[in-house]
DNA sequence: ACCCAGTATTAAAAAATTGTAAACTCAGGT
DNA sequence: ACCTGAGTTTACAATTTTTTAATACTGGGT
């Protein structure tokens, strides 16, 4: 749905720069492993599968545009997005980047807004197949882009993570999701939250609803129904 | 919204970039023309006014500024959108580019990728004021051409910002827009502003306007309601 | 009837987000 | 050089959301 779960892949070689992006890019809500050079970045892609990889071109071992190329000879990383960060005084790897199949490319020094900016855009325009669409169950209507919910005529204001998590129970009705699962798609894989948060957000929607649509499935989790 | 139907001209005097972003660009949906250097690219201007034109800054006949500086003295092409193709190393150039009225320039090597992305930011962006249409949303009247907002007879004025901000939030309503894309829109992908600078905007334009038609969607955005 | 694991309910604490006023920056105009 | 206002930032207050924690409930198994 949103920037959950997707993962990003920080490869450079300088400890603060890769700090900065992390801490800004986790804040927006992605998944972030981070490599130290050249070869690093490849084994960590290849482990983690990241969406979008962040490279920079001046790396010790390989050089970002070595790791792209290799990258971009695999079909695994075909639709991978590249990110590379150009030093603005090394015009002719600037170059190599692009042909060697870069999605994108930042000069340094890096200003990580413009960093998240470029990455949201990538990704964003990656994305168009998970459009967001209204969902209708019954006398329920749930807008996702007005982010608004209505209940027979009646609107409902609901809080961020109570929309999403009534977004998440109502796109598949009558199938079980799991604390886990819950936890993973509302929350982020990271976040730590108790299981007794959940319960807490369910009552708060079975509450303003007014509806009795969320089914408790004892000792395994909670399924939308209608 | 959709890349449908949008024109766009290519002038570039290397038959194999030619292709390569005809290519590109036609499986992105766009209607493409060529045109083989200055005087061509002016013919072919004329003839099929373009939403946007392609400009590889050295051609023969005329280069790229050239052309791109005639265009701009034609109020046909005042809103044309202008993407220069440079070459890396005439750095004085590709600030003529700019200075002579082109929208962005891309450096050369092309890459396709970057292009469609690039071209596909500048359709979108101009895609705002370029549906200048005056907006009328019960007792809310706003006219972008006139930079002009009346609220029940009265007039009232906004700061350019002010009224961007409120012109694309009215300009969908009910649909909620996230702060990240009210920066894109309204800012700039590159600009670096902070959060607080929406809400001060946001403040005014609901004290100037003495109207609650702009809701806060706390933890997702700002949506205008009527 | 009692226990138990799991869930519901509540209130209150903690965290996150937004509202606001005031100050600062900067460009343009006088 | 000075003024002015748009635009931005800052720091803090106000508010809402989210989380925790403590307690009560529930239904099945013994």
């Amino acid at each position: 749905m949103d920037a959950k779960g997707k993962k990003i892949l920080i490869a450079d070689d300088e400890p603060d720069i890769l700090e900065v992006l992390q801490y800004n890019l986790v804040r927006e809500g992605y998944e972030v492993t981070t490599a130290k050079d050249g070869e690093d970045a490849l084994i960590k892609a290849k482990s983690t599968h990241p969406d979008l990889i962040i490279l920079d071109i001046m790396m010790p071992k390989k050089s970002g545009v070595e790791v792209c190329e290799i990258l971009r000879t695999q079909p695994v990383f075909h639709d991978t997005l590249i990110l590379m960060l150009t030093a603005l005084n090394d015009e002719g790897f600037q170059i190599k980047g692009l042909e060697s199949g870069a999605d994108d490319y930042v000069n340094k020094p890096v200003s990580p807004k413009v960093i998240v900016s470029r990455v949201g855009a990538l990704l964003r325009r990656s994305n168009k197949e998970s459009a967001e669409k209204v969902l209708k169950r019954g006398n329920l209507s749930i807008d996702p882009t007005k982010f608004e919910v209505v209940v027979d005529e009646r609107q409902v204001t609901l809080a961020k993570k109570e929309f999403e998590l009534l977004y998440l129970l109502a796109s598949r009705p009558g199938r079980v999701f799991l604390r886990n699962e819950i936890l993973n798609q509302v929350w982020g894989n990271d976040v730590i939250v108790g299981d007794r948060t959940i319960d807490v957000h369910i009552r708060k929607i079975r509450q303003k609803l007014g509806l009795d649509c969320i089914t408790t499935v004892k000792g395994v989790g909670y399924k939308f129904v209608n």
